[in-house]
DNA sequence: TGTACATCAGTGAACGCGCGTTCACTGATGTAC
DNA sequence: TGTACATCAGTGAACGCGCGTTCACTGATGTAC
């Protein structure tokens, strides 16, 4: 007997997740309540329980929804070297940079999962390696494992310079963080 | 009519804004509370208002604090080229990677530091500077600003890479990153 | 065809707790006489 | 020289509030007869 159709629940959980990816990249984990979260999806705090064992659990699962929407974002822009590059301008934008609840969840949240539980962390970088070994096949067709290294150190390289740019409270100076932080990934991609 | 040292209101000031840096590098800015912050000084809560405005006045103290401790040991391991390469091996480091408490500010909390007050990113931003000016009197000593965006971009990518090597949860794949990263690091030293 | 029922996603109040902040008080101190 | 006093860094209880989590209840639904 099912009273409601079976992807009505399902439905609601996605939403939750989606709208927390939202609210968490905004506010930090810690600075997001649940009963913030919930009504965010247009929900009351006590549904809360039915969908997620835990605050941690929706956590690990928001982070891992916004990597994999990540990774759609990224393989639709670049499937070669002139669309990495592409992809690496609209990162380092200003549009990006003043559009934290829009953005990467790394870039939003990178510090803040380091403190996370081991559940978050592996969810976390699972999510990072699909985004990660989608890149490396690019860069090195014939060997894609041997440039996972490589790669991530791109990735650490525009997350950091993401995340000083929205530190940085002078102007000018954010300005020429995103400048430089593109020019070096892209002579990291290119002699990769 | 002095009842205590004129220092020694200083010195209990000073105190608490130290161990607030290795409290708030542990568990983050939201994740550390007033009472917990004065306990680690050997004080109550109570005594807290006493010498800070608000949480907030703590935190940019202890962060143009941090920076200034960053300052003083980069300062005495790097004052030419080769010194530049061994502060960021030992910045990239797993020693530096597994000691949160005693490392790096950046690292630990610089997403947190972008959602944080203008007064506290105004300090940050000021503390990086002086950090970052060294680094571009080495690396171009007759026009250290026009090596700034340069230098800002290094830092960057070093503070991008510990933070994901934090985050990862596998640690052939941590390792990783931190060799990678020294890599680009000398490679951006050597190209600027 | 109409009505009683079982289901269950969601509500909203409540739990104990820690948050940032306030405040009346303590008690050790150096000074005044 | 001994005692009363003014100072003030620090104590610890309390404020209202939001936290993560629990739970008795609601009410819309599709089914059974």
């Amino acid at each position: 007997v099912v009273r409601y159709s079976s992807e009505h629940k399902d439905a609601t959980r996605q939403r939750i997740i989606e709208a927390a990816g939202r609210r968490l990249k905004a506010d930090g984990i810690d600075g997001s309540g649940v009963a913030t979260l919930m009504k965010d999806a247009g929900l009351t705090n006590g549904a809360f329980y039915a969908h997620f064992a835990s605050k941690d659990d929706l956590v690990g699962a928001a982070i891992a929804d916004q990597l994999d929407i990540q990774r759609a974002v990224l393989e639709a822009i670049a499937n070669d070297r002139a669309g990495l590059e592409a992809f690496v301008r609209v990162y380092l934008s200003p549009e990006h940079r003043d559009d934290r609840s829009g953005g990467c969840p790394s870039a939003a949240l990178l510090d803040e999962i380091a403190r996370s539980s081991e559940a978050t962390r592996s969810m976390y970088t699972d999510g990072l390696l699909a985004i990660v070994d989608h890149v490396a096949a690019i860069i090195e067709p014939d060997d894609p494992s041997s440039a996972r290294g490589r790669t991530l150190a791109v990735f650490a390289s525009i997350i950091g310079s993401m995340q000083l740019a929205r530190a940085l409270d002078d102007p000018d100076l954010s300005a020429a963080v995103l400048e430089e932080g593109t020019n070096v990934a892209f002579v990291l991609l290119r002699s990769a």
